[in-house]
DNA sequence: CTCTATATGTGCAACACACATATAGATACA
DNA sequence: TGTATCTATATGTGTGTTGCACATATAGAG
């Protein structure tokens, strides 16, 4: 046999650019871009209370989960930061959206609102499911 | 240190039981539930297909993800199977959905309900924030 | 007897994530 | 001066899910 499904299918491993479908898990990444783009925050520690506020990621969002994406954001150069000393406390590393981070927040839009509206007529069908059973 | 932000907040990882919102990952739970409750497949390889045109799932799925994920509902006693043996071909594992397996797909229904209008309202909040940049 | 289609399954590596922990500056207060 | 707390960033690790490749088995067509 020859694998019954897929043969080609393109998607090789999602290497490199990693396309932003593959990580619609937590949507940790978008709710990042976005609080970058409104300036609703500038650094991880501020979004880590944003990002809990918008309710994109469920359940309240690990420290380290946002951490590590503003680090993968910076290696494919959708973020930029630099250091802030000013002002008290420890130092806080300020992000700033590049154009490359625009463009990912917009694809991110796209994906996001084709899986919702999925998920919304899959709720559609298996209400209809359950009323046809009690119906029966 | 503490552990600075949610000491109880309650989620303790999601162990024996496993609860449905932790694994919104690809959905692939959710859509052979409903396929099993309505009877548009009964067995592994048929849901190949059928979970493929349903959309939920975003990309391809594995047949290897079906077959472990009604491994695990089998499990929970969500479903039960039985062989047949009857037609032609290979033998093939019979699925059906038992009252666990209905609740637990009710459950779903009610995170991706959740969920879908939490993206979707994202998709609005920053289409609006890509219009303020061009109008700038 | 081989080829193909159907059907179920496993082993492995890669990855995302939750949870825990480490480090350290600043501030309050006893 | 000590110490507790808050702010802030970061790493280590175990687990679960996934994609991919591979293994296996039955039956019908030629």
């Amino acid at each position: 046999m020859r694998r019954g499904r897929g043969r080609g299918r393109g998607r090789k491993r999602a290497v490199m650019q990693q396309e932003v479908a593959s990580r619609l898990s937590r949507l940790i990444e978008p709710a990042v871009l976005y609080l970058l783009g409104t300036g609703q925050a500038s650094h991880g520690y501020d979004m880590l209370s944003e990002v809990n506020k918008m309710g994109l990621t469920d359940a309240e969002v690990d420290p380290g989960a946002i951490y590590r994406v503003l680090r993968a954001l910076e290696e494919e150069g959708a973020v930029v930061s630099d250091w802030d000393t000013s002002g008290g406390g420890p130092a806080r590393r300020n992000y700033e959206l590049t154009d490359i981070g625009r463009a990912r927040l917009a694809s991110w839009v796209e994906v996001i609102e084709r899986r919702a509206e999925a998920m919304l007529e899959f709720v559609e069908r298996a209400r209809e499911l359950f009323e046809a059973e009690i119906h029966e």
